[in-house]
DNA sequence: GAGAGATAGGTAGGCACCTACGGAGTTGTC
DNA sequence: GACAACTCCGTAGGTGCCTACCTATCTCTC
């Protein structure tokens, strides 16, 4: 990881340290680098667990195993995603068996998802490495001084005015 | 955004708010999310300012108008990204006109690129939405409480010990 | 009952990054 | 000079999310 370059002897103006800049909304795509980084070092301890697991498996999975059958929307809703991306990563998990599908009697519309014997058996081969990476987890939030906290804040600030409305204040005429 | 649940009255394990929980490493999904939440919001701005922009742009047009004709790897090390990254974000800046591609006569393998007279227009056009973003970014870092530093701390973490080491470390019997 | 409005979810395309792989060129060693 | 090791970067495929658009179904109002 490189380091602020500081002000060269020519006086030729420095461009900012880019991964740690806020300018120009640059901290969206060092938010997405570390998420990376985090989904492929995740990814390293399954494949040495000897599993095929996908990240975004992570949120329906628990849905249907703690909760029974529930419906695309209900798995947006409840784990704040999109309904598309629930339905791709529902292709995802039928394809290797871990859930099914089926319809709602109640509503043609709906498309019930429910765990498999096969994805139960699954998840509870994999209870010991979501203990392990919870208290690791918990470990990492601890040594970054509570980020999760910093991360609500963030999202806090931006519900309340997004960065559009921010920009657009300062950049109006008073 | 949706709040904990807390308990159910029949006593039925209630899943993690997956929005804020640190299990099986969901951080890194929470990331992309506001990543492209911010890429998103930032994006309504160049819109309203009537340019079409990609916010991958944004560090290597930076990089080329303060430094100058930079080599694919050189951007890829002052950036923090893989040369593959510069790469695509190179073509699609040269679609725009925005960019030139040459060879280094130093070294054949090199494709240096330089900012066009239309790039540099573009860019001084950017110049007060990109001092508004900063400003805008500055702010929200400090309603978030600094969230620039823990991530800093985050990555330092990680640095120092990944994911992938300290779940090695805990499941490995002492 | 008819029709407007709302809801559920599929499809398509896009975004911004990544790793793996491979070819070409350069540098260092003998 | 020959060859091994290293470097540069293009290509391919993948990841996990998004919005826009559309069809089908349900609910509400008259």
């Amino acid at each position: 990881m490189h380091k602020s370059k500081g002000t060269r002897r020519s006086g030729v103006p420095v461009p900012s340290d880019y991964n740690r800049s806020l300018g120009g909304a640059a901290i969206g795509a060092r938010l997405r680098r570390l998420s990376e980084r985090i989904d492929r070092d995740a990814n390293r301890v399954y494949q040495a667990a000897g599993v095929t697991f996908e990240q975004r498996w992570l949120g329906v999975l628990e849905q249907l195993v703690i909760c029974g059958p529930l419906a695309v929307n209900d798995l947006a809703k409840a784990l704040g995603i999109s309904h598309p991306s629930v339905s791709q990563t529902r292709d995802s998990l039928k394809k290797a068996g871990l859930i099914a599908e089926k319809a709602d009697p109640a509503d043609a519309r709906r498309r019930v998802l429910q765990i498999t014997r096969k994805g139960a058996s699954f998840a509870r081969k994999l209870q010991p490495v979501w203990s392990a990476l919870d208290q690791v987890g918990r470990q990492l939030n601890a040594e970054a001084g509570d980020v999760v906290t910093a991360l609500d804040r963030l999202e806090d600030a931006l519900d309340r005015r997004s960065i559009f409305q921010r920009v657009t204040i300062l950049r109006t005429p008073s």
